[in-house]
DNA sequence: TTGTACGCGTTATCAT
DNA sequence: ATGATAACGCGTACAA
């Protein structure tokens, strides 16, 4: 089943032609210099007389060599292969990280291993022993379920990224959106508005993020001298439906309220679907704003105005980050601050709503 | 940077306390027997004598050793790992795909390599390029822009499935989904419900399923007997704002019409904006049809009538014959029927339409 | 049944 | 500046 390697010229180009690959070995043989060589033109690991570089090159252009990762990876003990830890593969939201995230990685030679945890903090583990097994050069987790400490531990073998949260270790780097400073921009836009009964569809409290949220709702409450009313605080799951329940919990509720700020954007639809079945006009009847800024967003009915979250952005910073300390380096880049996106699913407060 | 290898196990455990991974060498140390009794309990490549082989188990689990895909791939000639050339990672339509296929390979031991190409035939190449690198065993494409040829050349060195075409040859399997009868039941049931003049906002051209789809709305405007008129046929591109695009310009030419089917989703979504903003109502003024059944199309306003692809069966079955065909056998799976969902966007005709 | 020896394609170390 | 040689961790003929 094997067959030679180190092939003569004339059969390295008919292989190429066959679908075959060139291997670094067969390069070398081409031009008559030892493998050694080949590599380091490849690496830039050492300097190379002019006339053999030209030769190399023209070799591997020629015989279309391109570089086995994988054998590269057991010689070196790396694999240029960085981990990736979502919750979702089809998510709106991490969709866009993880597009972020390839976009950085590729023109950097790195391929990216996505492997998605669903929110469970044992299959969470499962992935991430496979991507152990799989020799990756290191890990980025997107939020994920797994404990500070699991994680710190996790950073002592390879370099881990994690978002949504605020922790820091040797080989641990992490990166989070200000929620804090997301939720009072939404609020104190309703506020500016002129409402004061602003119902809030909190997320689930099992995030770490809604907690802030829901702090930043309460700030902005504060600062402007509005009272805090329990009643108007529902629980949420970060999901449509438990918009669409909140909102009908709400109206059965018969609090009144002119504004609603779902603490995030897929909330915010479902509490949009609840308001048109019950015959309430977004934005003329209540106002509502989202958080995130999902793609969405800018075509729902009404556009929503909502807090933008550059979500891509966070990948690419997340990937390039993970590049920086495979480099060696320490990074210290910071996400975006979070922004006010004003579209048509708010206007100022009247007189006599009918809530 | 080497450090021996075969360290006795006193060594080995302390070792994996150290976060460092044990090599089958290590377990063959350990119990003293040669590398390829441990390859062949692994493999069950042949009959080892019972006291071995639990004398092996047990240092496994003692040393938790996990083999290397990584060298398993560079002796044995396969990764388990299969390359999926995606369009896009944010899109809600192959974002259910690429969750499919996951929930599919992982439990076959398989890693799924995500690559996007963009839309891009030249980036697709390359994608395709670094996948065959990092000797994937086998490939999916979903849709892509590569060309037959190119797709059939690829399946000479390795299996290959491709979605969203329908071609064959060894080693090539291809799987879509029925667009003539999906276009055909959206038309209908605008028909049934009465509606005559029905404008269709077609999808990309470069789609091959745009055309299939246009036939569609075409064979059962003939069954109804209803003239075919191009007037009410606009050029999309498959995304939200293409859809709006189209309604404003078939507003702008007064052509008369009381119902629109959009060839996808997200151009529906875009289309109904458009009537929101010109004052039209979904369903009492212009009913509404989308196709592919997204997960926002249940929570739009209104929710959307459409027509149910399954997208992430559509992973799962991709995944499922690249499995197969791995295995060296013959898979046969097809895709699920579309189907018509009901909801809200769509309602009879009534007389005096005000388009 | 079990072990030996070699190869997979590359990088790193040590000579030269 | 360059080459020989030895790993990297595993699978697999072949020998025993």
């Amino acid at each position: 089943m094997r067959n030679k390697k180190n092939a003569v010229p004339a059969v390295a180009t008919a292989n190429r032609e066959a679908g075959a690959r060139a291997t670094l070995g067969m390069v070398a043989a081409a031009c008559g210099v030892s493998p050694s060589t080949v590599s380091r033109i490849l690496n830039g690991t050492a300097v190379v007389s002019q006339d053999k570089r030209e030769a190399v090159d023209r070799a591997i252009a020629d015989l279309g060599f391109i570089p086995n990762p994988i054998a590269r990876g057991l010689a070196g003990g790396r694999t240029l292969s960085v981990g990736v830890v979502t919750q979702a593969l089809d998510s709106p939201f991490y969709g866009l990280a993880l597009s972020g995230i390839e976009q950085e990685l590729s023109p950097a030679g790195y391929s990216a291993l996505f492997v998605s945890g669903n929110w469970n903090a044992d299959e969470e583990g499962r992935c991430i022993e496979m991507l152990r097994s799989r020799r990756v050069d290191g890990i980025i987790v997107l939020t994920g379920r797994l404990s500070d400490d699991e994680l710190r531990n996790l950073s002592g073998s390879m370099p881990v990224v994690v978002t949504g949260r605020n922790l820091s270790a040797p080989g641990l780097y992490s990166l989070d959106f200000n929620n804090f400073e997301a939720a009072r921009l939404a609020t104190d836009h309703l506020l500016t508005l002129g409402h004061r009964r602003i119902a809030f569809i909190a997320g689930d409290p099992i995030h770490p993020d809604s907690t802030e949220r829901l702090r930043g709702y309460r700030a902005a409450l504060k600062a402007s001298g509005v009272r805090y009313n329990p009643a108007l605080v529902l629980p949420g799951k970060y999901h449509e439906e438990s918009g669409l329940l909140a909102v009908a919990q709400l109206i059965e509720s018969r609090e009144p309220f002119s504004a609603i700020f779902a603490a995030n954007d897929q909330m915010a639809f479902g509490a949009a679907l609840a308001l048109y079945r019950r015959g309430l006009r977004v934005p003329d009847d209540i106002s509502l704003v989202g958080l995130d800024d999902l793609s969405g967003a800018s075509h729902s009915i009404p556009p929503l105005t909502t807090i933008h979250q550059s979500v891509d952005e966070l990948g690419r910073i997340a990937a390039r980050s993970m590049l920086l300390m495979l480099a060696g380096k320490t990074p210290d880049a910071n996400l975006p601050e979070p922004r006010l996106i004003v579209r048509s699913s708010t206007r100022a407060w009247q007189p006599g709503a009918p809530v």
